[in-house]
DNA sequence: TTGAAAGCGCTAACAT
DNA sequence: ATGTTAGCGCTTTCAA
């Protein structure tokens, strides 16, 4: 068999809770104890039982996520996994791990309960798609750590934590008020979708603060795909006067957009400029390269999993925060030359 | 506090092994007992602790998934992550959770081995691009419960698991060869890109049962980015007789494959066919859409976390496994008028 | 078919 | 600064 404390308590003639102590650090070891007793571990290669720990202590060190994983769920919101590594990373510098769990927003709440009542984690890392008022009900209740990754689309007393996507619709405008557009125009997803949603309210923001209102006709809305893009870019380009740059809510939108406008032989960005947010790999490899408003979700997933470990140590905390800085990278869809 | 099993035996009038038993199916508890004692655990809202369970029985019901998950990996990588939702999805189904570690090809071997150590896991799931020889060695000799998701660089006697990308090639040429086409070129990744020279094998193969065999100087290797597609295969249409199709290793090189193809003014498919692997979403968002070989990374993932399932129950069961079924997806890249 | 009891390998309160 | 000891909540063997 393993190695037990015993066997290293016997060895280094001490007993097994001093060397429990010298694993966890404990203040009142000597440090030369300490040191012998690691050492005899390293000889002994001997590592202690994470559930036999996991028992005594009645911590877990890991935390759950909690998302939909459904099929090409990776292509479709790499997003999603990009916040994950964040997570991962942010924990594992604690010695904490991630547990990945799929549900959906119908059985996430009884998912939820049977983690929490079997303690299988310390805390709950739950994408806010997957959120439902019966969890948000069982969090604010329980008062179980957690964080969700999002903005929950109702309002409710959790902790959340999500890209402040309005200030993201500022910076572009703002961008391209900066290069003398004047006539801006906006392609979103539908009503339900949020982050379209508060990006076009960051748009109108930032062109009412240049006193260059957004004018409803240049506003379409449609399902976000390359199809409704473009088409929705068709109805923008038959009005007169054309508008000068378009802002698209997502990638997808905006490779609609691109075709569109180049189809109907208008140059990028000399007669219409065109960006969008995230920094997807599809902006880059745009023809021409997409000027994007980026949004760092890995740092999301870091700030999540930072939070969570403080609400560990102490319980009760709340947050409800934006997070900080989206950034704007020039490419050559607004400025010639660029990228 | 919460409720423990010896509460639910108190409540239902039994021994606390009888509650286990039930909990655990055992044979050779009586029906009655068990609904019995069912009924008092549901009434109570028991719900067994994991930790006290894994640390009595020793089953951690976890497998650790060991991969880089460097910033940006989901956006450059998301292959590894629909693996991943396929390995949840099938562990899930046996009660079994997924733990995220992240590592690189140095430090890999150490986790591993601590991660054994300390039994946090019953089994490993590596992505191959962290493989090294030490933890292949360790494998070995441990036999510990294992999988790599993808084929080792090298020579091993460790399980692993991955598509067949030598079939995928075959598939490719074979289309090409049906549709007509004589004269195939392949724009490849760099030797060590092992995905990409097995796909050419596959070609080459494919081509020589045609008795096309492939030409040297249509093929082309370099760096797996859009600019390198685009400018070999430029150096592919500076070449007479020019070739009728273009098979590129993946999705980026095709993006600046196609890209080059249409600067010279010549059409898709008509003029040369090009195709690619993977159906991801660059493949339909191109303009044509891509025909791709598409393999199922997913299904990859679950037969994965099926094979850990029986290792875990059976040690030193042994895989190397090409999974199956690549599959055509014929776009207008290769026929005209399609998807 | 059920129950009694001996751990599983740690942690942590308390005593020294 | 170190040691003694009582659990933590289950599983599992063995006896009944």
């Amino acid at each position: 068999m393993a190695v037990t404390i015993r066997d290293v308590a016997k060895a280094a003639g001490t007993s097994i809770s001093t060397v429990s102590k010298v694993i966890n650090r404990h203040y009142s070891i000597s440090e030369a104890t300490a040191e012998r007793v690691r050492q005899v571990m390293e000889e002994m290669n001997y590592h202690p039982m994470a559930s036999a720990q996991s028992f005594a202590s009645g911590m877990t060190r890991k935390v759950a996520f909690l998302a939909a994983l459904q099929r090409d769920v990776a292509f479709d919101n790499p997003h999603m996994f990009e916040m994950l590594c964040g997570l991962e990373e942010a924990l594992q510098k604690r010695g904490y791990a991630v547990m990945l769990r799929s549900t959906d927003t119908t059985a996430v709440s009884a998912l939820a309960e049977e983690v929490i009542a079997r303690r299988e984690c310390d805390a709950l890392a739950i994408h806010a798609s997957v959120l439902s008022r019966p969890l948000a009900a069982l969090l604010s209740r329980t008062r179980f750590p957690h964080v969700v990754l999002g903005q929950p689309g109702f309002a409710c007393q959790i902790s959340w934590i999500d890209i402040n996507n309005v200030y993201c619709g500022v910076l572009a405008s703002e961008h391209l008020v900066s290069l003398g557009r004047r006539r801006v125009a906006f392609l979103g997803g539908g009503e339900h979708d949020l982050i379209s949603v508060h990006r076009l309210e960051g748009v109108r923001q930032g062109l009412r603060e240049a006193d260059l209102p957004l004018e409803e006709r240049y506003i379409w809305l449609g399902e976000s795909t390359r199809d409704e893009g473009a088409r929705m870019a068709g109805q923008l380009l038959g009005l007169r006067p054309l508008p000068d740059a378009i802002i698209c809510a997502n990638n997808v939108l905006a490779l609609g957009c691109v075709a569109a406008v180049q189809r109907r032989g208008l140059r990028i960005p000399h007669d219409i400029a065109i960006m969008t947010f995230d920094d997807h790999p599809f902006s880059a490899l745009c023809d021409p390269p997409l000027s994007v408003v980026d949004i760092d979700v890995r740092e999301m997933g870091v700030q999540a999993g930072k939070f969570l470990l403080s609400a560990i140590k102490k319980p009760n905390l709340q947050s409800q925060t934006h997070t900080a800085t989206p950034n704007l990278i020039v490419r050559a869809s607004t400025v010639e030359g660029q990228g």
